[in-house]
DNA sequence: AATGATATCTGACTAAAGTCAGACATATGC
DNA sequence: GCATATGTCTGACTTTAGTCAGATATCATT
């Protein structure tokens, strides 16, 4: 009764049955469920033909007919891509929008009613992210963004929070060697963030130009998105944008109550040198020549 | 970007395409999913047609017609119901059994698959074991059993385990007065668990037999499915039982440490009343007359 | 300009799912 | 015993989903 296998098996009978009920319920609109599924693709900013095509593992020919059918409704336009005649974009019309926005309240409503049954809702929502992240692991993307903006906001705050509860003198980025937020940005810098379905599950951030070196900066992956390699991608991916940066060496501080960190940077390749800046929190120092 | 509705439905989406490549899989077999889903259902044990045909929703029709094609392919047998001459009873045959379990054999590979990709499992089971209690709430079943069971004694340990996380001088069953299991089992008295798909999710005790009123013991839920009533639904069960049972007094004990059972009780209409045994654990107690 | 690759569309299918009215046998209440 | 309700089955549909072989237009390359 406990094994895991009949756990995950209990999950999914639980969960096929609350999908089943979104689907029953986005019946009530009075259109199939394939063409539900396209126009809510193109509401949410698929409007490549052939893109919603792939995301929704659907035949050319059927694809074709479900736009027809959305068009002949007055929900949809298509045009041809400004790039490649052959590509067809397809577009919302008002009517579609509002259309779209019925789906997205029905959708809006099941997710407020589950949640008004339940007391302990940070509880579930975080275990609905981990489940998300662990489901969809191919599913985040890496973007390089600006260190402003409010993904990266988010990662930083995140961050901070969680050295606060992990360093036993607490954390303060006033007393910490906070980076001008212009060395990570091109062509000083880089911070790249993994986004998974809007919801920001990791950044890193590369802080160039200060000398010799540059710097790997501010590495977080989400609780919810730990063990799934998330954090050896941002590595690679601030490598990477050193490497076109043309940086040749490759520093970064660490303390040592995060040993998942550390652990990541030895199999990965970095080595570890003596203290090379006087911030009062690091006490572990790793060096990479690119 | 952290709003809850948006995280639930990023949850749906990640949910949605995971049920839709497990049912991609069971196409495998050759069988649409239909009659591949009532196989399934009497593999489970649903024998009785009706029961099927409402756990699957399925018109009547098209359920006879499953059965039928079912029946063809010698899967399954169908005989008239012993009470009931109108309702249909459903049974494997050994050829269907062989069915079923290759199809058990696909839900457990993929649910085995999906464990080995991930490092955090116990954090990813409890996160399950969570949302499904969520989801099916209405799902616990109530059922009394032998307090000497597998069920009853898993819920028993893990009700010891919490005692000792949560009281600071921690719990040893062995310093408490613990009821003889003969006095939680008919006529003298009653022990329930509620059971959700296999899953033992809370118990309750009613330990009669001792004098002039009958003791309530061992609540416990478990934390995957606290917030859903499920408390309040053992407690009424057991209420039920005692009255069954002709027993007009109800007293328990419990500790201050406990603060939600505190709340439940006083809720339900239970009072207060003084100390009434020398077990040196509980500092809070309660009647109820029925 | 010719060739081959690519994106979409059309026509002609099949399979699966779902609907509905009525038939039939059996149960229940008076 | 009779009227009414219930559970299942059959026949005759419709709708939705999915498949496949071309047709057509456009793009990229030589």
């Amino acid at each position: 009764m406990l094994d895991p296998v009949s756990r995950i098996r209990r999950f999914n009978r639980a969960v096929t049955s609350a999908v089943g009920a979104l689907d029953t319920s986005f019946l009530g609109r009075g259109r199939p469920l394939g063409a539900a599924r396209v126009l809510n693709a193109i509401g949410h900013g698929r409007t490549d033909v052939g893109d919603i095509r792939d995301y929704l593992a659907l035949d050319s020919g059927l694809m074709s007919r479900l736009l027809r059918s959305l068009e002949d409704e007055g929900l949809i336009e298509t045009t041809a891509h400004g790039d490649d005649a052959r590509r067809r974009i397809a577009r919302l019309t008002p009517a579609g929008r509002r259309e779209f926005n019925a789906y997205e309240a029905i959708s809006n409503r099941q997710a407020k009613d589950f949640l008004s049954h339940h007391t302990q809702r940070e509880a579930l929502l975080a275990a609905m992210d981990l489940i998300a992240s662990a489901l969809g692991r191919d599913g985040a993307v890496l973007d390089e963004i600006d260190p402003r903006s409010d993904e990266a906001r988010y990662c930083l705050g995140e961050y901070y929070a969680e050295l606060a509860r992990r360093f036993k003198q607490g954390f303060d980025v006033k007393l910490s060697r906070d980076p001008d937020a212009k060395d990570m940005v091109r062509p000083r810098g880089s911070f790249i963030v993994a986004m998974s379905d809007g919801l920001p599950l990791g950044c890193v951030g590369l802080k160039g130009a200060s000398g010799e070196f540059a710097e790997i900066k501010r590495l977080w992956v989400a609780p919810a998105a730990r063990g799934l390699g998330l954090g050896r991608r941002l590595m690679d991916a601030a490598e990477k944008a050193a490497r076109e940066l043309g940086i040749a060496v490759l520093r970064l501080d660490t303390n040592s109550a995060l040993a998942e960190a550390g652990q990541l940077y030895r199999r990965s390749g970095w080595t570890e040198i003596p203290r090379f800046n006087d911030d009062p929190y690091p006490d572990l120092f790793f060096e990479k020549r690119l």
